[in-house]
RNA sequence: GGACCUAUAGUUUAAUGGAUAGAAUAUUCGGCUUCGGACCGAAUGAUCUAGGUUCGAAUCCUAGUAGGCCCA
C-alpha cells in the first residue's frame, strides 16, 4: 500500500523513491488519513508555499490514480497531502496474509552466531542479570523468525577466582542450590581472614598450569552450577546451543596470540613486568586515564581479556556475531573490539543493556546485596506466580500460573528500550492488568475463545465464502495495526531491540480488544469476515508474543 | 577528575525534526439479559533548567542539574 502512494509521488515530484519513503508518515488521526506526506521540504526548491503545493500535487495525483483501486482518494490540509487508502482492499489483503501461520517472517539465511548470558557460575541471578537473557533470547527468536541460521552460545567464566573460592570449600554431595551458601560463608571466611586469599590463587595458577586433581575438581562445580543455571533458564524457555568455557583458552594458545600482538609493536612490558597493548592511537584513548590494556601477567600466563580477545577470534571464524551485554562492559568491550581491530580481525555488533534498578522509598536505587535490597529471579518468579495462581482461583478458570508469571516477567524485561534502566516495583510487576505480559495472554484467549464457539456451531452450517461488509472504525484500526507487524519485526531485527515488538504487541491487543468490545462476531451478518480477522488476530498476536519468547494459552 | 547512557502526567512509559505529546497505572465516575470484566468508556494530569540551530524541537547542538555505568 505505501509502496504505490511512493509511486505516485515519485512520479509528482521529481523526488527519489527512497527519500518519499523516510518522509511519508502516518498521520495522528485517522480521519486526516491513512498516509500522509508533509510538503515542506519542496517549499524551499520551489519558492512557493508548502500549502500551495500541496495542493498543486493533489490535482496532480488525483489525475493520475484513477486507474488504482488501493487509493480512494487524495486530499491536502495545509502542508500535507492526505492519503486515504480502500480499506475494503487492505482488509482482503490482510486477512489472506495474517492467517498464515508463518506471517511476518522472512528468508534471510545468514548465518549468525549470538552469544548471551554469562553469569558468573556460583551464584542464583538477580532479575537484572536476566535481563540478558531475555533480550538475548528475544533477538535470537527475533533473528529466527526472520530466516536466519542463529547458533546460541554461553560462555562460562570458569576460570576465577569465584570457582577456587568455590573450590576450596567444596564437598563431594553439594548441589547446585548449595553453592550459594558455599559461595556466602568462604566470602565470609575470607573477610575475617585474608590470608586465605594466597590459597585461592594457589588454587586458580594449579588450575591454570592444568594440575590434573584441580582441573577435575573445577570442571566438577562448574558442571554442578552450568547445570543448574542451565535448567533455571529453560524453565524460562530459554534454551542454548552451546556452552563455551573460558579454561578452553588457557595455556599455548594465549601465547601464540601474544606473539601476533608483539608483532604489531604496539604490546609492551610495564614497570611490573606484565605484557600491556598500548591503546593510546585508539578512540578508547580519550575514554580512559590511561589507554593500556593488560593481557598478560609478568609470569607470561593470559589474563581474561586475552581469553576473550581468544575466544572472540574464535568466533568471529564462524560468520557475523552478535552479543549482549550489560552496560558496565562498555567501554571493555570497546577495548576488545580495538585489539581485534589490531589484529585485523572483523569484530561482533554488541547490544547493551541498562540495569535494573529497584524502587524505594526515596526513589529508585541499583540494586544491592549489601542492602538486603535485590530481588533475586528465583523470587520475583515465586510471587508471579502466587499472583497468578491468586488470579486463577478467583476466576475459576483453567490456566498455567508458570506461563502466566513468566509472562509477566519477560515482558517487564522487554518492555522498556534496551539502554533505559529498568525501575522495579513489586506494585507493578504484579499487576496484571492494562500495559503487562498476562493482557497480551488474556486477548489471545479471548480470541480463541470465539473461534471455539465458532468451530462448535459450524459442524451445522458451513459456508466458507464471506463478503467484505462497511467497515467500523474498530475493525480498521485492528485491520491495520495487524499490517504493522511484519514491518514492525524488520524494525526490531535491524535495530536488534525487542521492546519495538513488546511495544506493538500491546498496542495490538489494545486494538483487538476495543474491536471485541464493540463487534459482535457469532450471529453477525458479517459472521464469516470477523471470525477471519480474529484469526488473524490470532496468529499475529501469537508470532508477535512468539518473538518475545511469551507462550500463548487458549484459555487462561 | 574524565568517558558513555538516561531525564516526558503522582508513578511506569510511547512518539523516523512535523498536524491536538499517545498509553498504562493510581484517583474519580460509568458499562455484564450480550462471543471471557486479567476487559471497555469518560474525567484529571506531563516534555529537568538555561541558551542556540530550524519555517517547525520532547527529539539536533552547547552548558548546567539529577540518576545509572565505566576509567584512574
Amino acid at each position: 500500500m505505501k509502496q504505490i502512494i511512493v509511486d505516485l509521488l515519485a512520479k509528482a515530484t521529481k523526488l527519489k523513491k527512497e527519500e518519499i519513503e523516510k518522509i511519508i508518515e502516518i498521520p495522528p488521526n485517522s480521519e486526516m488519513g491513512d498516509y500522509a506526506f508533509p510538503c515542506y521540504i519542496l517549499s524551499k526548491e520551489l519558492r512557493k508555499n508548502p500549502a500551495e503545493i500541496a495542493m498543486e500535487l493533489a490535482r496532480e495525483i488525483n489525475k493520475n490514480k484513477k486507474s488504482l483501486k488501493e487509493i480512494s482518494r487524495v486530499e491536502c490540509k495545509g502542508p500535507y497531502l492526505n492519503f486515504f487508502i480502500d480499506k475494503k482492499m487492505l482488509a482482503k489483503q490482510i486477512l489472506a496474509k495474517a492467517t498464515v501461520s508463518e506471517f511476518g517472517s522472512a528468508k534471510e539465511k545468514q548465518k549468525i552466531l549470538v552469544e548471551h548470558t554469562s553469569v558468573n557460575p556460583n551464584a542464583s541471578p538477580h532479575v537484572g542479570r536476566t535481563r540478558n537473557s531475555i533480550i538475548g533470547d528475544s533477538i535470537v527468536r527475533i533473528l529466527k523468525f526472520r530466516g536466519n541460521n542463529i547458533e546460541t552460545h554461553y560462555y562460562v567464566n570458569d576460570v576465577s577466582k569465584q570457582i577456587a573460592m568455590l573450590a576450596l570449600v567444596f564437598k563431594p554431595k553439594d548441589t547446585f542450590n548449595s553453592m550459594l551458601n558455599n559461595y556466602i560463608s568462604i566470602s565470609k571466611k575470607l573477610e575475617k581472614n585474608p590470608s586465605l586469599e594466597k590459597q585461592i590463587f594457589q588454587l586458580l595458577e594449579r588450575f591454570e598450569n592444568k594440575d590434573k586433581k584441580t582441573v577435575d575438581l573445577f570442571r566438577k562445580i562448574v558442571g554442578i552450577c552450568v547445570q543448574g543455571q542451565k535448567q533455571l533458564f529453560e524453565e524460562l524457555g530459554i534454551k542454548f546451543d552451546k556452552f563455551d568455557y573460558e579454561s578452553e583458552y588457557v595455556g599455548s594458545f594465549s601465547k601464540e596470540l601474544l606473539k601476533k600482538f608483539e608483532k604489531t609493536g604496539k604490546l609492551f612490558e610495564d614497570k611490573e613486568g606484565r605484557l600491556v597493548l598500548n591503546q593510546s592511537n585508539t578512540p578508547v584513548a580519550r575514554k580512559m586515564k590511561a589507554p593500556y590494556f593488560v593481557l598478560a601477567r609478568s609470569n607470561g600466563t593470559g589474563l581474561y581479556g586475552l581469553r576473550d580477545i581468544a575466544y572472540t577470534l574464535d568466533k568471529m571464524k564462524k560468520g557475523k556475531n552478535i552479543i549482549v551485554l550489560g552496560e558496565d562492559q562498555k567501554l571493555y568491550f570497546e577495548q576488545i573490539k580495538e585489539a581485534l581491530k589490531l589484529l585485523n580481525s572483523p569484530y561482533p555488533e554488541v547490544v547493551h543493556y541498562s540495569f535494573v534498578l529497584l524502587q524505594t522509598d526515596s526513589g529508585a536505587r541499583k540494586m544491592s546485596t549489601r542492602r538486603g535490597e535485590l530481588v533475586l529471579l528465583e523470587e520475583f518468579l515465586k510471587e508471579s506466580v502466587k499472583k497468578a495462581q491468586e488470579e486463577i482461583k478467583k476466576r475459576k478458570t483453567k490456566g498455567d500460573a508458570k506461563k502466566i508469571a513468566i509472562a509477566a516477567i519477560k515482558y517487564a524485561m522487554l518492555r522498556n528500550d534496551n539502554d533505559k534502566n529498568i525501575i522495579f516495583s513489586w506494585e507493578n510487576s504484579l499487576n496484571f492488568e492494562g500495559d503487562s505480559g498476562p493482557y497480551l495472554q488474556y486477548s489471545y484467549a479471548r480470541a480463541s475463545s470465539i473461534i471455539r464457539k465458532a468451530e462448535k456451531s459450524k459442524l451445522k452450517s458451513k459456508s466458507k465464502s464471506y463478503d467484505i461488509p462497511e467497515l467500523t472504525s474498530q475493525e480498521i484500526n485492528l485491520i491495520k495495526k495487524i499490517s504493522e507487524f511484519p514491518q514492525t519485526v524488520e524494525k526490531a531485527e535491524k535495530q536488534l531491540n525487542p521492546s519495538i515488538i513488546a511495544n506493538y504487541s500491546f498496542q495490538l491487543s489494545q486494538s483487538f480488544n476495543e474491536f471485541y468490545h464493540s463487534c459482535k462476531v457469532l450471529g453477525e451478518d458479517c459472521e464469516e469476515f470477523r471470525i477471519k480477522l480474529v484469526n488473524a488476530f490470532r496468529t499475529t498476536i501469537k508470532n508477535s508474543l512468539y518473538l518475545l519468547g511469551i507462550e500463548v494459552m487458549e484459555e487462561m
